[in-house]
DNA sequence: CGACCCTTTGAGGGCCGTCAAAGGGGGTGG
DNA sequence: CCACCCCCTTTGACGGCCCTCAAAGGGTCG
């Protein structure tokens, strides 16, 4: 028997958790009633179910609650790419309004909590809410940086570069979302099949080159958390540029 | 000495070239007479200059409105890696609106023309022209689709898929906006150490895929040009989706 | 206790990178 | 007009990074 889904979003969304974190930026109370408005309603998807199926049409857009999940396309032959992951605030689906059918799919990695969005919303919030249509187009222009990076990483980066990257930049992600423990542990649900896939690399390749970097004491990964030990080491193999992270819109 | 550039746009919009397409979506005259007057003059840019340069404030936004570039990022020790190439119609700049330094830099590849767009104008797109700032959404998810695909090429194609993958998608994306003749010969300004950057591989082994293609009979690139002869087999080699591609807006 | 998934490790091979060098074409200067 | 240079292309040789195949170990759940 599986455990109760738990942290669903609240019905107000004045009361929402993720609101109340300083990595968002604020809103009006004009803005947070019109968006209220436009929730239809929250969705729960449990570790490994599809949140937007592949090759289908398009459908409700969301904005990720609680839990992670990622993008993902794949081949004929089964090849699949992870585009990017998705954590907290991160809006999905939005791909799905501009593009016939869904060209990737997104599936949750952890259980998740969504909130979820009609497909008609999204016109009404350009028309009504100039400002928030302008959020939503910084959220697409975020998430395109987020897999242009990753195309940098795929294209130019050594195996134990793209696993440095890829460690720092999801803890990174996690920290501005309150993930990250007092310890400096994040919960990290990504089986190594998952950061095979976003790097472009085998399974085996990326379970020998991750005991390299433990070994050689830049992290810990174990019970499913991570915790970066020696992050300047592992900025330095990945040619991360350290700036700190803007805040960003919640819609 | 260099030749003049040549196929400035029109002073008036309601002129453009490329809007007599009928790849782009219709616009009403009331938004036409908006977009012409948030249009703040034009600029020309040589082969090989920098349209934006990497890691630098943001400046204005553009429309491409002849000529080719592409959007790339390098790392520290000079590994470079090309995101996407651009062609006439496409948005240029948008991501500086929404990141504090560019963290990519766009360099023209072919002599280009540019309609240049203010800092400004496009917060005022949002506020007073809805419809023209969902289009503005709908590019940035357009470009956003196409680093995803690039990314999956890079990630878990071969070198021979991959050039088939460019190879077809720039065919394409070049005929929709007129850049093909009656031969299906499109003009290609692409050098091997761009195919190469944009692929993820050395410049070397470029050479020696694209060779073999050729020599397959899959294709012809001669004197700047390219013809795909046997279109079937590239795109069964690149597992290509041949959809027909859909309308897309023009600011 | 067995099934299943994920992790870990070893062996061998192939795809692709690096190094090296020659050939071609266009532009510049003598 | 020719020589030179620079950039791009092309080809060969060799090596290494990473992939594939194979199999064992551990943890969880039924």
């Amino acid at each position: 028997m599986k455990p109760a889904l738990h942290d669903t979003p609240p019905p107000h969304c004045a009361d929402c958790r993720l609101r109340a974190l300083d990595c968002f930026l604020p809103v009006t109370a004009d803005e947070l009633d019109f968006i209220q408005s436009c929730r239809q309603g929250t969705q729960a998807v449990r570790a490994g179910g599809a949140i937007v199926a592949e090759h289908r049409a398009p459908q409700r857009i969301h904005t990720l609650y609680a839990g992670w999940a990622f993008r993902y396309m794949t081949l004929a032959d089964g090849r699949r790419q992870i585009l990017n992951f998705l954590l907290p605030g991160d809006l999905i689906g939005l791909q799905g309004e501009f593009t016939d059918d869904a060209t990737h799919g997104v599936e949750a990695l952890t259980d998740t909590q969504l909130c979820a969005f009609g497909q008609d919303q999204l016109w009404r919030i350009f028309q009504q809410q100039p400002r928030l249509g302008y959020n939503v187009t910084w959220l697409c222009a975020s998430e395109e940086r987020l897999v242009d990076e990753n195309l940098v990483t795929v294209g130019r980066r050594s195996a134990a570069e793209r696993i440095a990257m890829l460690l720092i930049n999801l803890w990174r992600r996690a920290e501005r979302v309150a993930l990250v423990d007092e310890e400096g542990a994040v919960e990290f649900p990504l089986t190594q099949q998952h950061i095979a896939d976003a790097l472009g690399l085998s399974l085996v390749h990326t379970n020998k080159t991750l005991r390299k970097l433990e070994r050689l004491g830049l992290h810990a990964l174990d019970a499913g958390r991570l915790r970066l030990l020696d992050t300047r080491a592992l900025e330095r193999l990945a040619d991360y540029d350290s700036r700190p992270l803007r805040k960003m819109p919640l819609i």
